[in-house]
DNA sequence: CTTGGATGCTAAATCGCTTTAGTTGCCGGA
DNA sequence: TCCGGCAACTAAAGCGATTTAGCATCCAAG
């Protein structure tokens, strides 16, 4: 037997398709005896709605995309990926709508995507990670005209809406409190440069470092990964003057380099001292436990859904909401370091 | 400027929209001069199918479905799950295949989500995780037709296909490993009893622990959390005669249940051998590092998105996979008991 | 010189639903 | 009594593609 559809019910009904229609979506048009007969025989018949009917008359698809343009194993490493992931989802849920998941080669397939599911009509909006510096697919979200929120900010989403914390000012508060330490060559193994974020936490190092007037402050690019965490990892420990302190853009790569800094014979935090940006419960099991700039990520996904919903219920909205800055936990990876000046 | 529809294109090139639907779609019907006139012109216009307006004729959604009956935070929390789905996204996306994505309170909410998006052919198949004993979901994707793929088994997943590991055989290695030791009281921190491997699991560990006369096998059940890990484990280890050896249903509990003993002051492995189902950076960072079963999940995920492809692409097939039984990889978690009866 | 079958194309139906423009019938007010 | 207006409903036109039936045209075989 065929899914039935609102001619079917039509017939059986004794009702034109336009009544049936009427009735099913709870608009004026038919009379409250036919509305109800409609519906209990739609309900008898099984009936459901054909969403990509509806989509072609241009109705809601109560889904919204996300494309991202990683190596799928990143999704199930990033702890905070994860987290924010489910944060998405939960805020998302609560109003029933999907997430519409894809991931792709690079940014340009990317943006190929956004055209053939904002053309088709196949999401009510766009999820936009990874903020790059001066992002092309800025530009093309915003020519597609589609609802779509940026995580990350502030600045560098042109009209599009956004979600963010302050990196900087975050960053700005581990630099502090390292040098209340006493630490005065600070490294930064930071991540892929064209990333917002990390342009952002390197430039409040560097800013910070020269009004502290520290010794040493450098920052070195990554691509995210616990191995080129380890390697960079390596390179500063073996420097002549090595930093007594080094903060991690990733919990994962911090724990990357806290193996490196054992096998190298380095203790932490009586050599060492370990941050990490991003706070999970990688940093609170590892040996010592990794003092980390934490924030709540399942509630700032939620958070984010909420918006993109607001977004996508009202087009037209801009919103730029600045979430709480993460504020730094500290445990045993962090402490004053050891020799004054040399090792 | 509207979207450019077929119509726009046979217009300009001066052709009927069928002339430009069969050149669009590489069939015969049109000459290569016009198909390739059309397609320029297509290319020109920067023309895009509508996914929506092909659903309607029948086509494929180039989309799977994966529903989930949990809390949205599991998602985050569990490296499983993380894993499992960035594997699931790799193997699909290979294929530029979407995972349409939905989080409900209970599997009645899923069934009906089921039925909708079935119906609403918004999705070519489904990915079906969480098998229950009697699980009520088979039924309806049995009786839906659409392609459905099940990760459970063997057994209880009717007609439709799935992708397994040997639950019994990764238990029964563990029981094995453990009475070599030395171990006679064996504990069981299981996850829910109406899930298929968790049933399977404790009768493994019920008929080996009988074949080999242990003293005590004890499956306690929990909902995977955490908190109840933690709480079970507390319960157990306050017994008069309390286990000398634990296995728990995943790495997320285990890390946990390894927390309690600490409080308790409960040396492992020295009083205690803890073992994960479950394998992932938690056991390995853990302190001391939990020996776990062992597999990839990343890899898991991939070939189950291989099999929901292949099902997907020819209705009707049936497959039924099963993958590497999990390795126990022993790491410093396990011991032979120290006292031989008493402690 | 005719016939048969490709070939290249068009016109129109179809998918399931929404929406607009009518049409009918009834009621109340002038 | 007649008209205006409203409520209830119908018919039909899209929405953007696919697909089928059919129509010329042309070429080759008989």
């Amino acid at each position: 037997m065929r899914r039935p559809t609102i001619a079917d019910i039509a017939e059986r009904v004794g009702v034109s398709k336009g009544a049936v229609s009427f009735a099913l979506n709870g608009r004026p048009g038919v009379g409250e005896a036919t509305r109800a007969r409609i519906l209990q025989v739609a309900k008898e018949m099984n009936w459901r709605p054909h969403s990509a009917a509806r989509a072609l008359g241009g109705a809601r698809a109560e889904a919204v995309g996300l494309v991202i343009a990683r190596p799928a194993s990143t999704l199930g490493v990033e702890p905070f990926f994860a987290q924010l992931l489910s944060g998405l989802q939960a805020g998302l849920s609560a109003q029933s709508v999907a997430l519409h998941l894809l991931i792709v080669e690079d940014v340009e397939a990317e943006t190929e995507v956004y055209r053939e599911w904002a053309s088709a009509h196949r999401v009510d909006g766009f999820v936009m990670v990874d903020l790059k510096v001066r992002d092309p697919r800025i530009g093309v979200l915003e020519e597609l005209g589609a609802p779509a929120v940026v995580l990350g900010g502030p600045g560098g989403h042109g009209n599009l809406s956004s979600v963010w914390a302050d990196d900087r000012e975050a960053m700005l508060s581990v630099v502090d409190y390292l040098a209340a330490l006493g630490h005065r060559r600070i490294a930064h193994v930071a991540g892929l440069p064209e990333f917002l974020h990390t342009q952002r936490r390197t430039r409040a190092l560097r800013d910070r470092a020269g009004r502290l007037d520290l010794e040493e402050a450098v920052s070195v690019h990554t691509d995210f990964s616990d191995s080129e965490g380890a390697a960079a990892t390596r390179a500063l420990l073996s420097r002549p003057r090595r930093p007594t302190a080094i903060v991690y853009d990733s919990d994962v790569m911090a724990l990357a380099g806290l193996g490196v800094a054992g096998e190298m014979g380095v203790k932490v935090p009586d050599e060492l001292s370990v941050v990490a940006f991003d706070d999970s419960v990688l940093t609170r099991i590892a040996h010592p436990a990794i003092s980390a700039l934490s924030r709540d990520t399942f509630a700032f996904g939620k958070q984010f859904a909420e918006v993109m919903l607001e977004v996508v219920a009202e087009p037209g909205l801009r919103r730029d909401v600045k979430t709480a800055t993460p504020r730094l936990v500290v445990r045993e990876s962090t402490a004053p370091p050891r020799a004054w000046q040399d090792d």
